[in-house]
DNA sequence: CGATTTACGTCAGCCATGTTGACATATATG
DNA sequence: CATATATGTCAACATGGCTGACGTAAATCG
């Protein structure tokens, strides 16, 4: 029990170190949503918009089933959300060329407005966090959330567009 | 545009870098809660549950206010859940001694078993990502989400009990 | 070509968890 | 004694998950 932590010891595995760890995710995701979740509620939105526009603005022309499987909800709380964005003009659905059944999904200049407010603020946040911690922080704060995060999605992290 | 990224040099603030640290965020913390939601389930919980039951058994004698801190939610959010969890025989209340108004919440041994059950499957997600990315890479992520996080709640981190 | 699968949509209802607002009670504090 | 604080409670509402059932158009398979 002695000092057996931080540093470059490799064996830091302590329960109040992992606890840490565990926490500073809960927090760190509560505080990154707090002010797009205010934005947000300004034009009757919510989170689950914003994962929506979020992802259409980085995808564009993406399917609903790719959408559904980033987000790993189903497709009734899906079509909620993105009917009231089609509806309001946030979101375009355009039939699919080579498949007709698919509706691939656009953001609108209205849609790309909110989704740069929305994103500013986070990105100004992860970039402040970035910035003082140095760029050899940054990529040990890239390799261990890629660790978390499931095989499936692992891959899709670099590469914005699927080979669709 | 050339080559400003991942390295040793400070400036790699471009916009893709940015998203896929929000992405990071938004991968790791769905696939952090997942299994633990599934198990709540199970008890006709909920992930409000689980944070409740995760920062008392980290603070043990913690009082409503302080809990209430933590979370960022309304007393009558936190009471629905309260009421459910002493209810059901996990949280335990004691009046206060030198402050008769409080309700000290300390789990009961049943709660430290659910509490345990959650914990260790977050503790063990983590303590792969920590052993796979090495210290370095550990220290990073610290600093990193440390940075994300509001002041006042930075310096809770490292300090499981507030002076009270 | 016909059967089946796939992509997408929709209706209905339920549950968990957040919110606001109002009010009550016990205790501490000035 | 007046006021502030810690806690609890009732009621109503919104968001955003979920399941189950059903429907349609288009692609694919045998």
């Amino acid at each position: 029990m002695a000092d057996v932590n931080r540093g470059s010891n490799p064996l830091f595995l302590r329960d109040d170190d992992l606890r840490e760890g565990i926490e500073l995710l809960f927090f760190a995701y509560r505080d990154f949503t707090a002010r797009p979740d205010a934005i947000l509620a300004e034009y009757g939105f919510g989170r689950a918009h914003h994962r929506v526009i979020y992802f259409v603005g980085r995808h564009p022309g993406i399917t609903v089933k790719e959408l559904l499987a980033i987000l790993k909800i189903t497709k009734q709380s899906l079509a909620r959300v993105l009917r009231q964005l089609v509806t309001k003009g946030f979101i375009e659905q355009h039939q699919g060329v080579q498949d007709r059944r698919q509706r691939l999904l656009h953001l609108t200049p209205r849609g790309e407005e909110l989704e740069a407010k929305l994103t500013e603020n986070q990105r100004s946040r992860i970039a402040r966090a970035y910035r003082e911690a140095g760029a050899d922080a940054v990529a040990g704060y890239r390799s261990v959330l890629a660790g978390m995060v499931d095989d499936e999605d692992r891959e899709r992290l670099n590469r914005p567009r699927p080979p669709s």
